[in-house]
DNA sequence: ATCAAAATTCAAAGCGCTTTGAACAATAGT
DNA sequence: ACTATTGTTCAAAGCGCTTTGAATTTTGAT
């Protein structure tokens, strides 16, 4: 059913029709009541395609979807999408997941903004001088980043406080008497793994803790590399005593090796590592429970539907920007160093 | 910049740019090229609204995403999504999530329908008689269903032989020994569910086993409530020496039980999970090695999309639909069932 | 050259909605 | 009773694209 339809059974006009369902106030209250009741009888609502050409706003947020396999949808993209919806679902708004085609991130942005079927979009997981920023940013297009980069331009954005989190570790460990100190994270490049970098580099380098290149190990996320780089790392000699974990999917892994190689953990090799905090991965319900550095990445997308929001509301975008810091959890998986033979 | 424009740039009738871009015969080779190139140049690309509503498609697959938090967004839901993206992107399509209003889940499916944002429905965790899939036949729309209802109406689905992969776990279990074979899967109502719920009894009255209602769990899918409903089952007299979990993550509570209680897992009490298969919760990696029914659900996503395509291009759906078989494979965490004292 | 057929191009209508500006009806003010 | 005001309703234009049916140009055959 069309809205010239509805009309005609209303013996009304298609303005007046119009009017009545989207709360115009020059309608006859009888009026809006009749209209709404047939709408409700006759199942009508509105063509969204037309009503988004007439009105030049389509109620949609777009994300892109990397083609890249490994990129997709791992647990974290789907918390944070969680956390997203469940905020735009509060607004109206749709969530487009775009395809990344022909391998070209940049033309898909750029394709997705000039037909016109988002009002804004999300970026994630940038790198420290983003091109899809720039490009976003020079377009004039609305958009949220999650996470941060180096780029001066106003712009909205909501990240945690990386450095923070890993130099937090690092520096509990150092306290607890560790002084051969491993990190395992994310791929270079992304503004996320260097800033973890550098918050390391600083809590050792505060201490006077030399670094050793052979102990930064950045890698895509998984259980399966995790294990195999901590097994590289043990066979280092002197081996690292704890270890820093940029997911729990790497801690994982790590765990595994620990064990594999004989050692306990939390007494010959520590962990800590980063929660995004997972629904179905519970870090104190691990054995040993698992020291982490948390901050939820749910949560995070909540805030982020938040801001676009009000980007969208036509609000000054260099006001909005936050950085979130990030809690030390002490469990059991980190301690002081002990030697084999010492327990 | 708009089609006119474009249009006018060049020297052209909308008609003929239009046709160019859309790749139509009766445009001049020359024409077309000239076209194209500025097309890019301009970065001009049609704005999908006016376009959708002039052809009356879309180019965008439908998700509602149900407002229970609980449901949304589980690790299973997006490694669907995933392979659902994956095919998806190879046809252009965008996936479309889109929030249920009001916690009316059938008048939001029927939003969704009449304001022809989505060429089609996918639809996921049906009951056995799903009122959505009633609804979807009866109004005659597109959709694919993930999982399988009782509704004899011809519409396409795909699911897994649920009740084959229970019965083939208990079997086993049986075989090794096992008499007393408890179950923790999902909830009540849903068909997989009841499916898996009925090859278990199957295997079991099969031969001549009792099946004691205390050991058949239905609840959510959660670390948390595994551990603890597993702890009551330990507590019975007797207890269950074998657990079937219906998901990775219930297994990792049920293990977590187990040994919290002081048995060995494969020994005194045995688990066989059904593993969906996700990138980062790998069951040959668990300490011990996970027995488990495997289904890759991320595969079942590509499938589905690909169904969806056939569905849109006119194919009947009656002919549309699969069950996939699931692989017992057999690991170290099921084992004949020992006594405590028996090492 | 000449005309029919084929190849290109075009003007205009239509997709279903919102919104402008005008018309009409009801109410109030003098 | 008559105008000014307010409240309601309407006809028509426009959003930017596709597509129909007609017009124009090119080609091929005579």
């Amino acid at each position: 059913m069309k809205l010239k339809e509805l009309a005609e059974q209303l013996g009304l006009s298609q303005t007046t029709v119009s009017r009545a369902l989207n709360g115009y106030p020059e309608v006859n209250k009888a009026t809006r009541e009749r209209v709404s009741r047939a709408a409700l009888q006759f199942g009508y609502s509105a063509n969204a395609n037309a009503r988004r050409l007439a009105i030049g706003r389509v109620g949609a947020i777009g994300i892109l979807m990397p083609n890249d396999r490994s990129e997709r949808f791992g647990p974290h993209t789907s918390e944070f999408f969680s956390g997203l919806a469940e905020r735009l679902s509060q607004d109206e708004f749709d969530l487009l997941m775009s395809p990344v085609t022909n391998n070209d991130e940049i033309a898909s942005y750029q394709r997705l903004i000039s037909s016109k079927r988002v009002d804004a979009i999300i970026v994630t997981g940038p790198t420290l001088m983003d091109e899809r920023v720039t490009m976003l940013i020079e377009e004039k297009f609305p958009f949220v980043l999650h996470g941060r980069t180096n780029i001066e331009a106003p712009h909205a954005w909501l990240d945690i406080d990386n450095a923070g989190a890993f130099r937090q570790a690092a520096s509990h460990l150092l306290d607890l008497g560790h002084r051969h100190i491993a990190m395992i994270d994310g791929l270079k490049g992304h503004t996320f793994s260097e800033h973890r970098e550098l918050g390391y580099r600083e809590a050792l380098q505060g201490r006077g803790v030399p670094v050793d290149p052979r102990f930064i190990v950045h890698e895509r996320f998984s259980d399966e590399v995790a294990f195999r780089e901590t097994q590289r790392l043990l066979a280092c000699d002197p081996h690292p005593t704890a270890i820093i974990a940029g997911s729990m999917m790497t801690a994982l892994g790590v765990s595994r090796a620990i064990r594999s190689e004989g050692y306990e953990i939390g007494k010959e090799v520590s962990i800590i590592a980063h929660d995004d905090v997972f629904p179905y991965l519970n870090a104190s319900n691990m054995v040993p429970s698992m020291t982490t550095t948390r901050s939820s990445i749910r949560s995070a997308g909540i805030r982020i539907a938040e801001m676009l929001v009000r980007v969208l509301d036509g609000e000054p975008v260099e006001h909005i920007h936050e950085v979130w810091p990030v809690e030390l959890i002490l469990r059991q998986s980190s301690g002081p160093p002990t030697s084999p033979g010492q327990r």
